[in-house]
DNA sequence: GCCGTTTTCGGCCCGACTGTTTTCAGTCG
């Protein structure tokens, strides 16, 4: 996508200009290349509906970056751009990677020592040249030599969200503090998390002993502490009980979302920080929220943001016209339908997972293993399907409706992969790709949707989260046709997919479709990613009538029947 | 460069931590 390319090369612009000392301009180079790198149209496709207009629509993006975009898209460069690179040495903004460089230190090194990769800066250090530096130190120089071998092997990826958030639950189990919360990204549920952060009201000892658990610790004050393990930056803030809630908020972000509060704020003559909201008045400042995230938005005028919604996609305009909906809740769910076993490339036994199912209190869940193509996957021929079924029907256990299904393979020409004589004997059919990623999967989709057995589609884009992009995809088609034929949309929550994507479901909600949430769980454990599930449906302004697996299972057999 | 119920000009979120400082600049999130 073209998108990605022209948001690279205004992250470039904004380095660039930060190094020749530009004021405001870097900024706003920045917040476009976010803006952009989040769009969910492509750039190329809005110019030529709308032209330039188009481009100057989009927030953030005004005349001249609207001018560069429409260069870019004609010509496939930015003349601009380039004679900005030429400005400055290359491998400059390379420098700028290395933690506790930025701007005016790299000017600093490149003007006394010729410095101009992180090569070059990592000899200096071994001559030791930059402690002798003015405004530089030992200690700098030291850090300098850490953080050169930090970035070389850093892990550049982002963690997944499922990773992420059993590392953060590993971390506060640790440490005891009267009150303690995961924040930033992870309790936004973003589906990949750089930094993990924790805020807390500090026991005697907490900090001392989150800095046991660093492999390096970066910093550590009375406020803020922040610590490596592993590849990972974790970043803890300590505050007095009266500051929690305030602190949670700006902890959680987005930032984007608490800058664009932030100015409210100051419009109604407030204040927001860390510390709450304050009005202001003859420079006097007196708190007026911080007790609470509701007390916060209530006193600047507008609805509850959840956390998954903070993202200044359009929820704060919604929580001023008190449009917010009412989201799908974590304990909402009654049954998980998307599970493998044993029978074919699981880990557990049918009544296994049944029970593991039982124990999240579900009042139903249903076995989904692969269809006979999928051979890498323990695929089942007819005759062990009929077998798995008659397994599954003996099972009883209190408390617990077990309903036997199959994820069937979609095959090139969109039929299914097993006979319509089969799939009449289950509950309830899967469709899923799993091969021919390149051909024109939309056909074959459509295709799949007009059987009668198929209920759900699964993970709908193929997307894996960092290491496959999904397949070309007319979305708008799928979700017409899934309409129409009452096919119901996954939300896939195993932590290397959540597809669909948060907009995806949100388009969805908007088109009026119906959703189910699946883990596709191939082991007992796998089940509790539901709330990542969850945490997606929710980010896509998902609320449980949009979701069927919160309905009892009489009124979702009802739904399976087309 | 972007943006507009104080503004088409003049603002642009806000505070913590660190090192080298004698009151702060640079960097980070």
């Amino acid at each position: 996508m073209i998108n990605k390319e022209i948001a690279r090369i205004l992250y470039d612009i904004s380095e660039i200009l930060k190094l020749r000392n530009v004021q405001w301009k870097p900024q706003a180079y920045n917040k476009a290349a976010r803006v952009i790198e989040d769009l969910e149209k492509d750039l190329k496709e809005i110019y030529e509906e709308k032209g330039l207009q188009g481009l100057d629509e989009i927030p953030s993006i005004g005349r001249g970056i609207a001018k560069k975009i429409e260069e870019y898209l004609k010509t496939g460069r930015i003349k601009e751009y380039e004679k900005l690179k030429k400005s400055v040495p290359k491998g400059l903004v390379e420098i700028m990677n290395i933690t506790g460089i930025g701007p005016k230190r790299a000017q600093l090194l490149f003007k006394k020592l010729k410095i101009k990769s992180i090569a070059d800066l990592e000899r200096a250090v071994k001559n030791h040249k930059i402690e002798k530096l003015e405004r530089f130190g030992e200690k700098s120089e030291k850090d300098i030599k850490e953080e050169i071998e930090f970035f070389k092997k850093r892990n550049k990826n982002r963690m997944l969200l499922g990773d992420a958030l059993d590392l953060a639950e590993k971390i506060t189990g640790k440490l005891k503090a009267k009150k303690i919360m995961i924040c930033g990204s992870i309790r936004r549920m973003y589906e990949t998390i750089g930094d993990i952060d924790i805020l807390a009201v500090a026991d005697e000892n907490l900090v001392d002993d989150f800095c046991k658990l660093a492999d390096r610790v970066l910093a550590k004050g009375s406020g803020k502490t922040s610590i490596i393990i592993g590849d990972r930056q974790i970043d803890l803030r300590v505050v007095p009980r009266e500051d929690f809630w305030s602190g949670v908020h700006y902890l959680t972000g987005s930032k984007d979302h608490s800058v664009e509060l932030r100015k409210i704020a100051i419009k109604k003559r407030m204040k927001l920080n860390e510390y709450g909201l304050f009005r202001v008045e003859k420079k006097i400042e007196r708190r007026v929220a911080g007790e609470s995230e509701e007390e916060i938005y209530r006193r600047l005028g507008m609805q509850y943001i959840p956390p998954e919604l903070r993202e200044n996609r359009g929820e704060i305009e919604a929580a001023i016209k008190k449009k917010i909906p009412k989201l799908i809740n974590y304990n909402d769910i009654k049954g998980d339908l998307h599970i493998h076993t044993k029978y074919s490339d699981g880990n557990n036994s049918i009544l296994e997972m049944v029970s593991g199912a039982k124990k999240l209190g579900y009042s139903y869940v249903g076995i989904s293993d692969h269809s006979q193509t999928r051979k890498i996957a323990g695929g089942l021929s007819e005759r062990d399907l009929i077998k798995e079924i008659k397994e599954a029907r003996k099972i009883k256990i209190s408390g617990i409706k077990v309903l036997i299904g199959s994820e069937v393979d979609i095959l090139g020409d969109g039929s299914l992969d097993y006979s319509d004589e089969v799939l009449k004997k289950l509950d309830y059919a899967i469709g899923s790709i799993h091969s021919g990623f390149k051909g024109d999967v939309t056909k074959r989709i459509l295709r799949a949707m007009e059987n009668k057995y198929m209920n759900i589609l699964a993970h709908p884009t193929g997307r894996m989260i960092q290491s496959r992009k999904g397949y070309e995809l007319k979305f708008d088609e799928v979700l017409r046709i899934a309409k129409e034929t009452k096919t119901l949309l996954e939300i896939n929550a195993h932590p290397e997919r959540l597809d669909l994507r948060d907009e995806m479901i949100k388009a969805a909600v908007e088109n009026g479709n119906k959703l189910i949430i699946g883990t596709d769980a191939h082991s007992v454990d796998g089940l509790r990613h539901i709330r990542l599930g969850i945490g997606q449906a929710r980010r896509g302004w998902a609320t449980r009538n949009n979701i069927v697996n919160t309905l009892s299972l009489n009124k979702l057999k009802k739904i399976f029947r087309k």
